[in-house]
DNA sequence: CCATATGTTACTCG
DNA sequence: ACGAGTAACATATG
């Protein structure tokens, strides 16, 4: 489920809630499946964190003696704060802090993954740069565009990373081009529209706190257990019959890639 | 019952 | 080797 904005919104919530500096005193795993190396979880006893950020859509928790501990939601993974030490329907794991309060790890679905390592290269070398750090350059963006569907292409971790199917839509709409488009045949114009509007909807995204579509477990909530405000603002994602916020034709849904992709036929031409 | 779901990976085929 | 298409993972919702 979360996308770059939605992991970048937990980041931050745990940051001010000032998890940094506390450790792990226990830990209770009712899902062993959704951790690579389960036997690697005592390790976690005792650790201090001493930092949390993101790359791509991995939540990272840097901890004492060199150890990652790496979270990817997929679908429908969420973490929240809470003051619990039991786990009800759906949570899989528990991380006990030392000062009365605990994380836990919810997944309807069960297709995140945990990851506990100290080699965090094993995991993020692969992936492209992160759109909206001073690495993702036009220049490396155009050079990279190869002969591919465009929406393909901005789903690819390793072309860019973070961007997941509603931000790809938001972006493809944002600068008018066609989930189908052959990204090879871009001009340096259409490209440029294409740089900058990846940038807007994911700093619009994390500015409202991240994209939560219903109001079921199975949407975006933050570590408050709040939702994100960005649906409010989306042009693209799930907007099919309605019209077009730019020139009031009717959008459209297609499968592209296998994922939903919602366009207006009329601005996105092929 | 059917289709769909904010993700990734492994497989096949051309 | 590469891209496209498909299935799979597991559960809920409409």
């Amino acid at each position: 489920m979360p996308e770059l904005p939605e992991v970048e919104t937990l980041s931050s919530n745990l940051k001010e809630l000032k998890i940094i500096d506390r450790s792990f005193k226990k830990i209770i795993v009712k899902c062993p499946k959704l951790i690579e190396t389960p036997s690697f979880i005592p390790l976690l006893k005792d650790k201090k964190i001493k930092d949390i950020y993101r790359r791509a859509k991995f939540l990272i928790f840097s901890l004492q003696d060199d150890y990652f501990l790496l979270i990817h939601f997929r679908m429908s993974g969420h973490l929240f704060v809470s003051s619990r030490e039991t786990l009800q329907k759906h949570e899989h794991i528990l991380f006990i802090l030392d000062d009365q309060r605990s994380l836990i790890y919810q997944d309807t679905r069960k297709f995140g993954r945990l990851y506990l390592t100290k080699n965090l290269g094993k995991y993020l070398n692969k992936l492209g740069p992160e759109p909206l750090s001073k690495d993702f350059t036009f220049e490396d963006f155009f050079s990279r565009l190869k002969k591919r569907k465009l929406k393909a292409l901005l789903l690819d971790q390793t072309f860019v990373a973070g961007i997941g199917n509603i931000y790809a839509d938001e972006a493809l709409w944002e600068a008018k081009l066609h989930p189908e488009k052959d990204a090879k045949t871009l001009s340096i114009l259409e490209a440029k529209s294409l740089f900058n509007a990846i940038k807007s909807v994911l700093e619009k995204g994390i500015k409202n706190r991240g994209t939560s579509l219903g109001k079921s477990i199975q949407n975006f909530s933050n570590v408050y257990k709040q939702f994100g405000g960005n649906q409010q603002y989306l042009n693209a994602y799930k907007k099919n019959g309605l019209p077009c916020r730019r020139c009031r034709t009717l959008m459209v849904c297609k499968k592209v890639v296998q994922r939903s992709s919602c366009f207006c036929p009329s601005c996105q031409k092929p």
